[in-house]
DNA sequence: TATTGTTATACTCTATAACTATA
DNA sequence: TATAGTTATAGAGTATAACAATA
């Protein structure tokens, strides 16, 4: 009758996984945003500072698919980016129809600065696990958001 | 010049724990739906049914404080659950105010099957991730979702 | 008056459709 | 005609405010 522990009344060994890591997530977001907003930088640009840096990009339409957003959310964020200087934003001359984004000096600069500022937080938050699960975990995280959608539904 | 790898132009040891767990939660999210939709049941009728299985609960709002729901969107969901079935949803005795919240037997039976099958799904899914790192995984994923969202803020 | 549940409303984020310009 | 970017619009999810019943 009791053979196998989820048939029966007794709760299960663990919660789902989703209900760990969606509530962590936003509590990992909302960390973030106070320092987001002293640089008045919102989300998604910090996820174009990033991704720009990482690789400079041929048109908008890659940038957005790269980072999973809309193409037509992106619109007004690369506006404010490239009006501060933090990005570079210019008609492709081979086809301009399409836009070329990099990052200028002072756009890295401050994507370095608002990431290292965030992963010091992270780290405070890091060292209270211990040492072997706190890498089990960083490995195990970084294995599991490098699989596809597809892959983590299959 | 180089001593601190994040003051250059070098890419950081690793990506930004949210820009990790954000896109795994709405990965682990989409696998769960088809699971749910089988079952008809909305996201929030299922953290409902968890909840209640957990402990019955004395009001509406004890209810949604405890699983991070807003009171007014709670309505429908417990109109639904308890037109089927799966719920009890009385007016407590002694305050005729609230309402007494309660899992039925098909309430339970349902929680069961449907928790039965998404971490059937995620089993197969820590699978695919070596033995140590999974224990640590899911040792530090439980050690983080127990704090509270203003001590991984803090 | 304070609290529980409810309804109505507004706001945010996101996705869809229509338009301009280049090709 | 097809594509990149842009603008305008609509939808889902969420939070806020006002209301009715009970204490």
């Amino acid at each position: 009758m009791s053979e196998n522990p989820a048939d029966d009344a007794a709760p299960v060994a663990r919660p789902d996984l989703a209900a760990m890591v969606v509530p962590l997530g936003r509590a990992l977001v909302a960390a973030e945003l106070p320092v987001l907003r002293a640089h008045d930088l919102a989300m998604w640009a910090y996820a174009v500072l990033l991704r720009l840096d990482a690789e400079p990009m041929r048109s908008q339409a890659a940038l957005a698919q790269a980072i999973g957003a809309d193409k037509t959310r992106l619109i007004g964020i690369l506006d404010d980016l490239a009006q501060r200087g933090l990005i570079r934003r210019e008609p492709d001359p081979s086809d301009r129809r399409a836009r070329l984004l990099s990052l200028t000096a002072e756009g890295h600069r401050v994507r370095t600065a608002v990431q290292s500022a965030i992963q010091e937080r992270e780290e405070r938050l890091l060292a209270r696990l211990p040492e072997a699960d706190r890498r089990g975990f960083l490995r195990a995280l970084q294995a599991l958001s490098a699989l596809s959608a597809a892959e983590l539904g299959g």
